[in-house]
DNA sequence: GACCAGGTATTGC
DNA sequence: GCAATACATGGT
């Protein structure tokens, strides 16, 4: 019998919106059952009764470090109401996606995810981090692999990373990797570096533009502040948000979900 | 077969 | 500085 830990209240967390939605790449939904690996750790994430369950932990910190990853403890109906307080056109896709969160995922994996993102769709990306995870074959606690680490990816060649799938950011995926091994670019500094100074860092890696600089700091590093642009977002810019100083707010980031996951569920097929 | 996807690098003005 | 273009791949 598998021992599941109760993570808070279910309301707290749009689930779908938010590990299937393009934040991260290795949470698949099966009935409403939200399975993935991060952190190096297979789980499954599910709500019953109201409540938020997960299974698939059972280290001492669980709970701390999966409310975390979730980031259950940051109160999100304060950022949506002062959100729309500075732009009221946001309060219908804020009020539809008010509860998306801003995952705490490991930086490394947001900045390889990423860059495999550019010029790309979320459904392939996601087949192509999986096929990455299977060819490095680390394994995950409690089954599957565990997002491989850089010095894993560096070791890699363009040929195997052409070969499931990645094209022309093969290259970009090893210079990216080999920056971290090598120490040319220090992620765990750039969470605390002043946010300019962290995109300036990010910028300088070959394969790394201001959206995926962005997705990195805003995704990988918990900038809220950050703002990444898309060809979605563009849209929004340019038609129902137009001339709107939202990019500007220190919760940018998460009125770009709300924006970002509204426009997606208005087109969705 | 053209067009698109959580873009970027390169080139030419 | 800014606009145009190539770039891999799989799905409509």
């Amino acid at each position: 019998m598998t021992k599941r830990l109760c993570l808070g209240s279910a309301r707290a967390v749009d689930l779908k919106k938010t590990l299937t939605g393009g934040q991260c790449f290795r949470f698949s939904e099966d009935n409403g059952v939200f399975c993935g690996v991060a952190m190096g750790v297979a789980v499954r994430i599910y709500a019953v009764d109201g409540e938020l369950f997960l299974e698939g932990d059972s280290s001492e910190n669980a709970l701390a470090r999966w409310r975390s990853y979730l980031d259950l403890d940051t109160d999100y109906d304060a950022i949506k109401n002062e959100l729309i307080a500075q732009e009221p056109r946001l309060s219908t896709a804020a009020e539809r996606c008010g509860s998306v969160r801003i995952l705490r995922q490991e930086p490394w994996e947001a900045l390889c995810c990423f860059v495999v993102s550019q010029n790309n769709n979320i459904s392939r990306i996601r087949g192509i981090v999986e096929r990455l995870c299977e060819l490095c074959a680390i394994p995950a606690r409690g089954g599957g692999y565990a997002f491989p680490p850089p010095e894993a990816v560096a070791a890699l060649t363009t040929d195997q990373l052409k070969g499931i799938g990645c094209g022309y950011r093969a290259e970009y995926i090893i210079a990216v990797a080999s920056a971290v091994c090598d120490g040319s670019l220090e992620l765990a500094r750039l969470g605390t570096a002043p946010v300019d100074e962290a995109r300036k860092q990010l910028l300088s890696l070959h394969g790394v533009g201001p959206k995926v600089a962005d997705c990195v700091l805003l995704f990988g590093l918990h900038r809220l502040d950050c703002f990444p642009v898309d060809v979605w977002i563009k849209r929004a810019l340019e038609g129902e948000f137009k001339d709107t100083q939202l990019q500007h707010s220190p919760y940018a980031g998460v009125a770009q979900q709300y924006i970002f996951e509204y426009i997606r569920e208005k087109t969705e097929s």
